[in-house]
DNA sequence: ATGGTGGGTAGCCCA
């Protein structure tokens, strides 16, 4: 048994406490997390190896994005993709279960792409499609079991937002947009496994919005955090679970951690 | 139709 996580944390340093409770109460194997909003050596690694999170790769960035997987298992850092090409740090690969073994374990953080849908106004939404289809290429390319994780900022499907018709032209949920990440799913066939154990049209958010005033009353939220399986690995998961009490949390992030459990 | 909040940074960018 393995359990992973996956959770954009909106600066690791400032929610360093809420990182710990959720490891404390949740306990998963591996943590990957999304937007540490720091450099390497600002990443609170000391802290998180006490926790028992000893393994860890940090791709760090000053400021902005930035991604790091931290893990009570071995794991060693096999990529760094620049998918977007101009050196934002938004993916760390990790090979867990020893080398030419186990999983592939991918965490990526997918440009949020601006608010205009429009990549002849937006080049912001141009480099997000751009990202889509170079990770696309690459996932051409997988032949291990991998499972990829991490903040897609997309909600392909219209049970994935609180309202597919005053979304449908909001980044984030566009059909030029759900379109790219469909190519990505079929490169490789990868299972959607959130949707494997809570299946469509289950009401499924990652996200609210800060500018909100009550989160939980309106719950307009977005799935725009996925785990995403090769077949074989996907076959495996036997439980996958969001918590949803941690938006609620002191000083949340606007995204909530989600879990999945494999029996490998 | 608009602007709402939050983080990091440095005299705004990004989400």
């Amino acid at each position: 048994m393995i359990s992973i996580a996956t959770w954009n944390i909106n600066s690791v340093r400032l929610r360093l406490p809420i990182v710990e409770r959720f490891l404390k109460e949740e306990a998963p194997d591996v943590l990957c997390l999304q937007e540490i909003k720091c450099q390497a050596e600002q990443f609170p690694a000391k802290a998180l190896a006490e926790l028992g999170y000893v393994h860890q790769a940090v791709h760090g960035q000053k400021g902005y994005h930035g991604v790091a997987t931290v893990s009570r298992v071995p794991i060693t850092q096999i990529a760094r993709h620049d998918w977007q090409a101009n050196g934002e740090a938004r993916h760390v690969g990790v090979e867990i279960g020893g080398p030419g073994k186990g999983m592939i374990l991918e965490n990526v953080y997918v440009p949020a792409g601006g608010d205009e849908p429009d990549r002849t106004v937006n080049p912001k939404f141009g480099q997000k499609l751009d990202f889509l289809e170079r990770m696309t290429r690459w996932a051409d390319a997988v032949d291990r079991p991998t499972l990829i994780v991490g903040d897609f900022n997309i909600a392909p499907l219209e049970s994935d937002v609180w309202s597919h018709k005053q979304l449908v032209k909001v980044v984030s949920h566009t059909p030029i947009e759900c379109e790219a990440l469909q190519r990505f799913k079929d490169a490789h066939g990868w299972a959607d496994i959130g949707r494997e154990h809570i299946r469509d049209p289950q009401r499924y958010y990652s996200w609210w919005s800060y500018r909100a005033k009550d989160w939980q009353a309106n719950d307009r939220g977005r799935r725009l955090d996925h785990m995403w399986a090769s077949a074989d690995l996907a076959a495996q998961s036997t439980r996958h679970w969001l918590r949803e009490d941690a938006r609620g949390w002191e000083k949340p992030s606007d995204h909530i951690p989600l879990i999945t459990a494999f029996d490998l």
